[in-house]
DNA sequence: CGCAATGACTTGAAGCGTCAACTAATCGGT
DNA sequence: ACCGATTAGTTGACGCTTCAAGTCATTGCG
């Protein structure tokens, strides 16, 4: 589809230099997070998802989080959020419990044990992101990357701070 | 996991500006696709996935390609492709054929039918890009970025020309 | 020539994500 | 104080991707 056909005139076809910046975002969009994936699932055995959700446990003093805020620093629905919450609870890395105050309120907690496989996760991680994406980059492009980055973020999800 | 911790010694943590960088692209890879596919499937009944395929085999003069070539301009698997190109099939958009001169090899082929598809999920794509990537970057943003995936998509996927 | 090794897929099972439907708790107007 | 509306989260079914195993064709070595 390269646009040098007659059809559907009121559309804007990509150029060339456009075309290239697309073609090439659309390569890391596609194998980036196999590669992620990978190292953490064969070093840890976890999900990137997974990590991440376990990273936005951390973060808190307490260790623990309320469902829906969770599922906003990962960047994924409830429900997807409920069943990976569901499964690490089962493997013992996170509890849920009710909220005190509003009882549809959920929050999950990092168990002791979530912490340690966490922290034994962690080196690995950023050693492959640091090794896929951060090496092998100048520091003014990682700055043009967060720039390009949040502006795509806040287009394709406006209601938010970042 | 801020790596503000003692432990874990050989580890070289992100600075804060590596991971500023980082967590935008994060967002990006994970929000991106959910956009994409959403378009697509909700005005064309098509995966992201699906549109590639096609697309790659529209590319060429006689709109047939072989399935690990194929694989290849997609960025996914055999196994992958191989599933996706047998439910097109089902469809009627694709059809299959050994090839005449190695019977190992399976071709691809457009029909006319996958081809009027496309052609009219197009646009809509196309509109989708350039709505939530392309037109929120400026000129010289869209070169950086073509540089940066490439950069990228070269460490991640050694054996390609690209 | 014969047959092991390699190459190009295909298949089936298992796991994950999405969507729509559902439950349960709180809010807000009267 | 009541009850419909809203908010928060859970669940089950379905579809897609991955992984490991299997099929069939071709190459190349002895």
């Amino acid at each position: 589809m390269t646009g040098d056909s007659a059809e559907a005139e009121g559309t804007r076809w990509l150029t060339p230099e456009e075309l290239e910046a697309w073609m090439a975002l659309a390569a890391m969009l596609f194998k980036l997070p196999g590669v992620l994936d990978y190292q953490l699932q064969r070093d840890s055995g976890l999900t990137h998802f997974e990590y991440v959700v376990m990273a936005g446990l951390s973060e808190t003093p307490d260790h623990a989080r309320r469902m829906s805020d969770l599922a906003g620093f990962a960047n994924g629905s409830l429900s997807r959020l409920s069943h990976v919450v569901k499964r690490l609870e089962k493997r013992g890395f996170v509890v849920r419990r009710p909220d005190a105050e509003d009882g549809r309120i959920t929050v999950a907690e990092l168990t002791d044990a979530g912490y340690e496989q966490l922290v034994a996760a962690a080196p690995g991680h950023v050693a492959t992101v640091r090794e896929y994406v951060i090496d092998v980059l100048t520091p003014e492009q990682l700055r043009q990357l967060k720039a390009i980055g949040d502006q795509v973020h806040r287009k394709v999800d406006p209601g938010r701070p970042c």
